[in-house]
DNA sequence: TTCTGGTTCGAACGTTCGTTCGAATTTTAG
DNA sequence: CTAAAATTCGAACGAACGTTCGAACCAGAA
């Protein structure tokens, strides 16, 4: 029957991805999958392609479940700054409630090649843009004599957010709407202030050759 | 000679580090580092005792000319913001100027094991425990009836700064002192300021049962 | 020159990898 | 019950891996 098929797919996916995020993929073998989920090696090939496949599955049903729950809530929605607050809540409750999969996501954007990695890049891109343009209404109901630049503010959010498999334990004190609200708070007062100029022209600016070794 | 023999070592850290950054460690084959050096395979192991310590030797490195620089530049500096600013400035423009290196410190983190592990994981440790002291000195400055979270906060900036190898490009428009002045200026705004509650409380916040899959 | 110690490398070692194949077993449909 | 279909797996494949070994090479000191 589909139904049990879809059900020990599922099974081995999720462990596939506790597995990838404990250790990463090209150091995982098939069979630590296979010892994990009590699959044989070749009954685990009844289930996926290849050992690419299972990585590519893992991150586009993960990616797929953000972005459809993502369009539900911003449905109808019109104020660009809870449009912001709904885009990070959504991210990181996802996150929080998946960390091996979406540190997988994060973590192995680049172990994929070919037709697979750029299908998942598209998706990747669609929602960056999509970050980028909330972020572009937010600036426009503000006016700043120097504002933040857009991209660099873009890609701090996803840094910020996805940041967070390197520190944050869902089982922790810290709960996840406190996470949320958080870095919400951080992150808007941050891109739609201006306060601090005066320290920044003070900064010593070293040359890049300074770093380099010879 | 010894200074001709640690030219060439720095030679195949600088060359490793960078197919290490564009195809991650555990898929790089120490025949690819053969191949790019030109140094046979077994040649290379005159030079290191494994794989894995070239990896370390290229985050150590790394980590302790950011560390040795950051030292002196902070020497005699009270004001907390100018610290701030001194630490953002000096990640971010050292980053630039070592993108492969920085990508591999960051990138490959838990591809060490044992003893260099340890030592790589103590000094990151030491590193965000300095980060996090001088947010903690900058938030004393001032009062705020609701701070931000100083955990969240000091990964936050870890996150915006180490992100940055997935879309920086230093040979870009965009300079190295706009990049570090404009997430300085984000961060600070945001860690210090007070504006948005009265959007925080509209946030619709999801159970995380929503995201599980069965 | 000869000797010495650092440097280089071709060839091979044993291991582990992703994947496949054919047969055995279980499940489903008629 | 029977036959077809779906599921499972032991065993093996060739390829690629990190590492080692002994010999060759080359510099500078005597």
């Amino acid at each position: 029957m589909a139904k049990s098929y879809d059900q020990k797919l599922e099974f081995i996916l999720r462990t596939a991805a506790r597995i990838f995020a404990e250790k990463s993929y090209h150091s995982t073998s098939m069979r630590d999958i296979s010892r994990a989920t009590n699959v044989s090696l070749a009954g685990l090939y009844h289930y996926c392609k290849s050992k690419e496949e299972l990585l590519f599955l893992i991150q586009d049903n993960c990616f797929g479940r953000v972005l459809e729950r993502l369009e539900q809530r911003l449905e109808g929605v019109e104020d660009p700054i809870t449009k912001l607050g709904i885009f990070i809540e959504n991210h990181l409750s996802f996150f929080a409630a998946n960390m091996s999969e979406m540190k997988v996501l994060s973590h192995e954007a680049e172990s994929l090649r070919g037709d697979l990695y750029t299908h998942v890049s598209t998706r990747k891109d669609n929602y960056t843009k999509l970050a980028r343009q909330i972020l572009r209404e937010v600036q426009q109901t503000q006016e700043s004599k120097e504002p933040i630049d857009l991209t660099v503010a873009t890609y701090a959010l996803f840094g910020m957010m996805n940041w967070i498999y390197n520190w944050y334990d869902p089982q922790g004190k810290l709960k996840v709407s406190d996470l949320a609200s958080n870095l919400l708070k951080l992150f808007l007062n941050g891109f739609l202030v201006n306060r601090v100029d005066g320290h920044l022209h003070a900064l010593p600016t070293e040359s890049p050759s300074v770093w380099r070794l010879s």
